[in-house]
DNA sequence: CGCTGAGTTGAAACATGTCAACCGGTGTGG
DNA sequence: CCACACCGGTTGACATGTTTCAACTCAGCG
């Protein structure tokens, strides 16, 4: 199993403008309000950024504070004894993480930052009291909770019950939709996935190997190119047939923002 | 793929006894006080039961009411167009249930009893009454859920990491640990397990066929035994060790009750 | 007494993993 | 400035774990 190591300095140069969406191949100025993205407004001890390749946090780290991912992409992975690796979960802005199961448990996974990362850090010893003051947050965070779940359900039954094939057409359609779901009104075909194709395995059980073969047939076939971490899908409804996704599950990832 | 219908009556019946522990085979009295898996005391708009067999609610349906699980067994489970089926969990009483990412939307994978069981019904309309009453509630709630996908990243490793027969060890170990925490100071190694090979077969992603080729080989070892719903682990460290438990979040699935 | 659901077993097919070699690009150190 | 190491990707030959298909047992039930 090759190690995980940072990707070199101007490609995380590239992805973290192309996240921004600073820029764009259509031209079309589509910068963030980083705001929106962030769930509780008024609390926060801050803002904190995190380099590409680093972990937000580490398996056995204790529980000391919620994240709420305000730009880049997020992996949360698990790891077995003999180094077999499995990412569980892909975050994207507006997602919270670091919330475990009981008070001061430590972490059963970790969360690594895939691109640059920023992060609206809310320490647990504040959480207590912004949820007495405003309960609808906890309530928000529970229907965030239920999405990461929801999308376990997904992800799982896909490694489960799908062919190889199957689950990298459904796994590059899932980060395509959320992704974009992310720029409403932004149609593009073309995105940049901060991911290698290794990461692309351990997320979808498969070895690196058996996932670039599958992708070369992918492209062969012009349904989609991966390459380099800009994926580009040419034929959308041949891939949305080989992920067998059903619209009604499409639509729960279109809306990636808790509470709305 | 074979349907899935009722257990006999007789078998549900005792698996029922059983799960309730009004009678054991070391005569111990380990009678359940139902309420103790109860997270919503008060409020309440009346328990309502299910009869093994059936769904407390189905893919598709519209979110309404929340449960609280109080007595039995409830697989969750996801299908594919052509029939393919994943069991994504498994519910014991303490579990919340029916809970989605956004007000109002439908549930992306069902909920099948197991055995007969026993549900608190909370309905939506009453919920926001309650965490505004009681604030904790939400709280519980949102642990609840990150413990449900703790569950969920576990189990999605197990699939896309392990081999077959570490798979089975491991489902195996998680039920029993799992059932085990339910009767504190009740040391057995043998339990009922309401359950067919094939249901094994698709909470791991396996077939039934071969879950049954598994299951024989760990007979023939004399590491566990499943046999017509009834599991007995005859060597714990064999089957510790060939699950590939980390003992870390076996710690993490004795508590099963929410909130504690 | 036949039917059905669950479990059992064997043989053959096939999807995916393993091993190994090689390529091209990028950063690095002499 | 070049040589080198390293990472990510690509490809082929081969090994193997798991599925598929098919037949058969057994127990419970109407």
């Amino acid at each position: 199993m090759r190690e995980l190591k940072q990707l070199p300095n101007s490609l995380t140069k590239s992805i973290a403008d192309n996240q921004r969406g600073q820029v764009d191949r259509d031209g079309a100025d589509v910068s963030a309000d980083i705001n929106r993205f962030r769930l509780i407004s008024g609390y926060r001890s801050g803002d904190r950024r995190i380099e590409a390749g680093r972990d937000l946090f580490s398996i056995g780290s204790p529980e000391d504070a919620i994240f709420n991912l305000l730009d880049g992409w997020v992996a949360l992975y698990t790891l077995l004894e003999d180094g077999r690796r499995q990412i569980v979960q892909f975050a994207l802005p507006g997602a919270v993480l670091g919330l475990f199961p009981t008070r001061g448990a430590q972490a059963t996974f970790g969360a690594q930052a895939l691109t640059d990362t920023v992060l609206c850090v809310i320490p647990h010893s504040k959480l207590s009291e912004f949820t007495r003051d405003e309960p609808d947050i906890a309530m928000r965070l529970a229907r965030s909770l239920a999405r990461d779940c929801n999308l376990a359900f997904d992800h799982m039954t896909s490694i489960g019950r799908r062919s190889a094939r199957e689950r990298v057409a459904h796994l590059l359609l899932e980060l395509f939709v959320r992704y974009r779901a992310q720029w409403p009104g932004h149609r593009i075909e073309e995105m940049c996935l901060p991911l290698t194709q290794e990461q692309i395995g351990d997320a979808t059980g498969l070895t690196f190997v058996h996932v670039n073969r599958v992708l070369r047939v992918l492209r062969k076939e012009r349904i989609a190119e991966f390459h380099y971490r800009r994926l580009r899908i040419l034929d959308p409804d041949k891939l949305i047939e080989i992920a067998g996704i059903d619209p009604q599950i499409a639509m729960a990832w279109l809306d990636q923002r808790p509470g709305s």
